[in-house]
Parts: C-alpha cells; structure tokens; sequence
DNA sequence: GCATTGAAGGACAAAGAAAGTCAAAGACTA
DNA sequence: TAGTCTTTGACTTTCTTTGTCCTTCAATGC
C-alpha cells in the first residue's frame, strides 16, 4: 500500500470516535510513520481538500499543529460541492472529487463507480476537451443531486 | 500461442479466486510475460471490454495499477441489454431502457435518476446529434456495468 | 521590552515510478 | 492481396516521494 494511502487512513481513522476534528503534529506523524514531514502536506492537500468537506487550520513554531476539521452533514457537504463545480470541469478534477466523496463514505461504492465511469476521457473521445469538460460537468452535476434526492 | 492470449488467459486465471476483480502491474505482468508493457494496454482494450463485462480502472505514478472488474453474472438480463445497445444510441430509447429496468426492479429509483440524468440530451446541447449518441451509448453500458457489480 | 534561538509547519522543485497514447511494422486470414 | 489483428517502441502524462530552504511562533535571556 502507498505511503499516501495509509497516511490518510491514519488521519481519518483519528475521526473515528465521532469527532469532527482531527490535530496531529506533523513531524511526529512523519516519524512515527517513516516518511519526510512534507509527504503530510501533499497528502492533506491532495486528499483533505475544502471540496471534499475538510478545513485546515495550523500553526508554526513551538507546540505547533495541523487541525484538520470535517463538515457536519453530508447532503451539504455534497450541495456545496455542486455548487463549487463550474461550468466546466476535467476529468482529473471530477476523479478527485468523486474518489474523495467516496472516501469519506458520502457516495456508496457503486454510485462512485458510477459516475466514474460516466466522467472517464475515454467516452469522449470524438470531440474537443473542452466542449468534453462543458458536457462532464453538467452531467457530474446532475448526477450528484440525483444522488441526494 | 499468441501472447495477447497468453495475456488474456492469464488475467482471466486470477479471477480465479471467485473474486470480481483483478488488479495488476502493468511493468511487471510485462516483465514476467515478456512482452512490452504496451501490450497489455492493448490486450485489455480489445478482449476485457464492456460487452464482454468487464470495467478497467487504473492509476498512474507511484503505486500505480489496473484494476479489471468483471460483472458478477455475466448471463443476466442487463448484460444482454448492455449488449444489445451497439455504439449509438439516441436518448428516446435510452430512456426506454432505463424506464423499463427501473420498472422490472432491475435498478433502483436512485440508480435510475441518476442515468436518465446523465442521457438527457440536455447535456450534449453543444455537440451533433449522432456525436452524442455514440457518447451516450458507452456512458450508458458503463453506468449499467458499474451498477450490476 | 527586545533580540536571539530553536521548534515547529509551509512551499516548491526535482527526481522517480507508473500507466497511457499513438503510429509504424509485422503477421494472419479470407 | 486487402484488410484486420498483433507486436513493438518512443514519447507523454500523471501521481508520489524526497529534500532543501523559508516563514512563523514561543520561550528565553539580557
């Protein structure tokens, strides 16, 4: 298993006793776990992302931290992930989105697969990506508040 | 024996287990087979396709696979359905054939918004009318494989 | 008070590790 | 022999890991 993924299992393990916020200490986390102290950042911010519900506050210097907090309900965790989306979205982008809903259990397993396989470069092969990104977000979109309702 | 079967033989071989899906190294499974690592590409896009049930994902960089899922059971009704669309189809019989699953308890009301969301010509405004028949058809056949797994 | 020092975390770039794409060449088959 | 299916390889893109240098903060000593 990648070193990212299980960073991120460890952080959102620390949400498992119903707390919405997590602290960690960076280079305690990257020591315990053997990697550099910036692998954490990378993985907070390519997995902890303001999309996917999560906040993050921190603080330097002596007795610093990270506080990583998580959205309360998941319909408006999902409402304002819908509303984030523009007009136009890659499928780089919508992956993550999706993968990260998935990850913290907003969308079942199958609607995630779904939706993958609904956003995947593959389907649009025969026009312009960026008429391509017009159409994926729209569908995303209407796929996610399908999911809600 | 061809080595695109050899290759296909092997993936079908770590079903084997009982399991839906596989996943595989792309270098690797190359590396012990002999071949280039492109081969593998084009193993799964000619024979592990969605008619023939089967769903690919994958991930690039570090710790990067594929992941082959295979529908559970390859002989029912939607597999045939999947079957039968061909690579074009327009939203008047997409419809259908939402509807009509969703009627047969095939789908759920959940599964089955979400598709009609994804086929309604709304989304294809900006593209020709046979362009986005045959996006809707592979979008169509993938959520439907996504679903029965 | 104010300057100094050490203990955090942050940013960013470079290197590394996979997989994807595409087109050309070769092999088969009807 | 035309057309399709396979094989190969060079090049591209994406994601992860690592390291170095920068900034911020709190405590400490004068």
């Amino acid at each position: 298993m990648k070193m990212s993924d299980i960073i991120a299992d460890m952080i959102l393990d620390m949400f498992d006793d119903g707390s919405s916020t997590v602290q960690i200490q960076r280079n305690d986390l990257a020591n315990q776990l053997g990697c550099v102290p910036s692998q954490i950042n990378y993985v907070i911010s390519s997995r902890f992302t303001p999309e996917a519900g999560y906040r993050i506050e921190s603080r330097r210097g002596g007795g610093g931290y990270i506080l990583i907090t998580r959205a309360e309900s998941k319909d408006n965790i999902i409402m304002s992930l819908i509303n984030s989306i523009g007009n136009s979205i890659d499928e780089r982008t919508a992956k993550a989105h999706i993968i990260n809903c998935n990850y913290q259990k907003l969308i079942s397993d199958k609607a995630a697969n779904m939706m993958l396989a609904v956003i995947s470069e593959n389907n649009f092969r025969e026009i312009p990506k960026e008429t391509a990104n017009v159409i994926r977000a729209k569908q995303l979109k209407l796929m996610l508040l399908a999911y809600i309702n």
